[in-house]
RNA sequence: GGUCCCAUCGUCUAAUGGUUAGGACAUCACCCUUUCACGGUGGUAAUAUGGGUUCGAAUCCCGUUGGGAUCACCA
């Protein structure tokens, strides 16, 4: 049988780390075994329902290349795709549930959401007053206009066993089970009925879900059993932690994928993190493309326990993967970054080589070049270094020389500019640092910077260089 | 509270009864080097706890502790 996994997000904001995971295992559980990927949206509850979400979707899938073989936008054999459009199908299955015994017509009042006392709730098991209405008055109540919900009938005794590919044999007492409502009174399915008659049409094999829905499944197995149909395969995934307490939560202010892209995370270095955080080849392989996730891709390696999102290792990765850009790549994807700081005439092209292997976000930009487009303020003590055998006497020397000796260099390249001071050193009986260190001072007032002196000399050009060199001599006049 | 689930370095994890408990990130040291970064080498660092079972336990069983989930006309 060809193995159909879903994605079936609800339209209620961002694109979470966690929804984003969980795609991701549906995906690769799907396509390394040749299946097909379905994308479904789940909008049956219209009050949390945000406008635009639905495109944050389509729109996250598509940029990290989770092409899906069926949904909303595309069509399919199954359709519609998005459950507000499926209203009537619902009802009647619902309607027919009833019929096989498996729900029954409540007709309490909708409960308030203002009260929150455990005592106050409706205890909807055995004591739901409205099970022993008979099907025929119950009818007779609809008929009469009467709102209405279709309640899950549960009476069945001891426990239940199911088989979950992440955590085993689970067992749970049908006692502890909630006769939950199934179709709302605004004629509207919940996620608890929903999802078992569309994953039954659909032909899901495969559901991966959060494992908060562990306590559940028994109640959808009760509906998939009521109606004769086969459950599918369970696979539940523990949470994404933002800490040993606390899920990664939007709520809580914390990165969704969008943001992690703002940040300037590349797409495919996010999703490779989050396929490790709870999952592992078994070998020592770390980077991964997608495709290469097809291949090897096993839900029996996937971790039973929740795993902190670790923002430092992703960090790392998208270094890796920054570095692993062809440079005309990494070029282009700094050019908006540098066209937001940057409005010198410069070399830019030197400039993304002298980053790429060192920036680990393209928001690293910023604070790396800052100097190039303004020189900051900076005290004298940081020409003193003592391992470069420098000092505010020593630079004094060294950046005129320096300075006569630029001002005739012609062909202003890195190498050229390099040879020439280095040259410098040896005729004047000089350490290399003692006049290259001066010199990265003088030209970026700071002590460290990307790339060393003499190609921050070539990123300025000839004009500004000298000028800087100038002023720094100035300044050590001056402040003596 | 009832029920279910989870527990290896700070973090992500490997080791499905026999390993000096391995790798990665982070961290520290050294090397490379015009600073920084990259790269290289090495170090610090873990089986929550108490009992079993076994010749032998991170691994199997029970208790304890800690954590999470669930008990909605949300998903």
């Amino acid at each position: 049988m060809k193995v159909r996994t879903r994605f079936a997000p609800s339209p209620t904001g961002y694109m979470h780390i966690g929804n984003l995971r969980t795609a991701l295992y549906e995906y690769l559980i799907a396509k390394s075994q040749g299946g097909d990927f379905l994308l479904r949206i789940e909008d049956t509850d219209q009050k949390r329902y945000v406008e635009g979400s639905t495109d944050i979707i389509f729109n996250t899938l598509k940029t990290v290349h989770m092409d899906w073989d069926e949904g909303p936008d595309i069509g399919g054999d199954c359709g519609p795709y998005i459950q507000s459009e499926r209203r009537s199908i619902y009802q009647e299955y619902a309607h027919k549930l009833v019929e096989l015994g498996g729900a029954h017509y409540c007709f309490c009042a909708a409960r308030d959401d203002e009260e929150e006392d455990d005592e106050t709730k409706i205890p909807t098991k055995f004591k739901d007053p409205c099970k022993r209405i008979s099907l025929e008055q119950a009818k007779a109540r609809i008929a009469a206009g009467e709102p209405y919900t279709i309640r899950q009938t549960i009476n069945k005794k001891g426990v239940s066993h199911f088989h979950d590919e992440v955590y085993g044999d689970i067992e749970i007492d049908y006692d502890e089970l909630d006769e939950g409502v199934l179709l709302k009174t605004d004629g509207l399915p919940t996620y608890n009925f929903a999802n078992v008659v569309d994953d039954h049409l659909m032909g899901i094999t495969h559901v991966v879900r959060g494992n908060e829905y562990i306590s559940s499944t028994p109640k959808y197995n009760l509906i998939y059993e009521a109606f004769g149909w086969v459950p599918p395969v369970y696979v539940h995934v523990p949470p994404v932690m933002k800490d040993a307490q606390h899920k990664l939560s939007k709520r809580n202010g914390d990165a969704s994928f969008q943001d992690l892209v703002e940040k300037g995370y590349l797409p495919e270095a996010i999703l490779n993190y989050i396929a490790l955080l709870g999952w592992n080849p078994g070998t020592d392989q770390e980077i991964f493309s997608l495709e290469e996730l097809k291949k090897c891709f096993t839900a029996e390696r996937l971790n039973k326990s929740p795993a902190i999102f670790d923002i430092v290792k992703l960090t790392w990765m998208n270094g890796c993967y920054i570095r692993n850009l062809p440079a005309e790549k990494f070029h282009e994807l700094a050019m908006p970054h540098y066209q937001k700081y940057l409005h010198r005439e410069l070399d830019l092209a030197l400039l993304s080589s002298v980053l790429q292997p060192r920036i680990e976000t393209f928001n690293d930009i910023a604070s790396q070049t800052d100097f190039l487009e303004k020189m900051p303020e900076y005290g004298l003590e940081l020409y003193t270094n003592k391992k470069m055998k420098t000092d505010v006497e020593v630079a004094k020397k060294t950046l005129a020389l320096a300075l006569t000796d630029l001002q005739k260099v012609s062909d202003w390249k890195n190498d050229v500019l390099f040879e020439s001071l280095k040259e410098l050193a040896v005729a004047n009986e000089l350490k290399n640092g003692q006049i290259l260190y001066p010199l990265r001072i003088a030209l970026s007032g700071k002590e460290t910077t990307s790339g060393g002196a003499t190609e921050i000399a070539a990123i300025l050009g000839k004009n500004e260089t000298i000028s800087r060199i100038e002023q720094a001599i100035q300044k050590l006049g001056n402040e003596k």
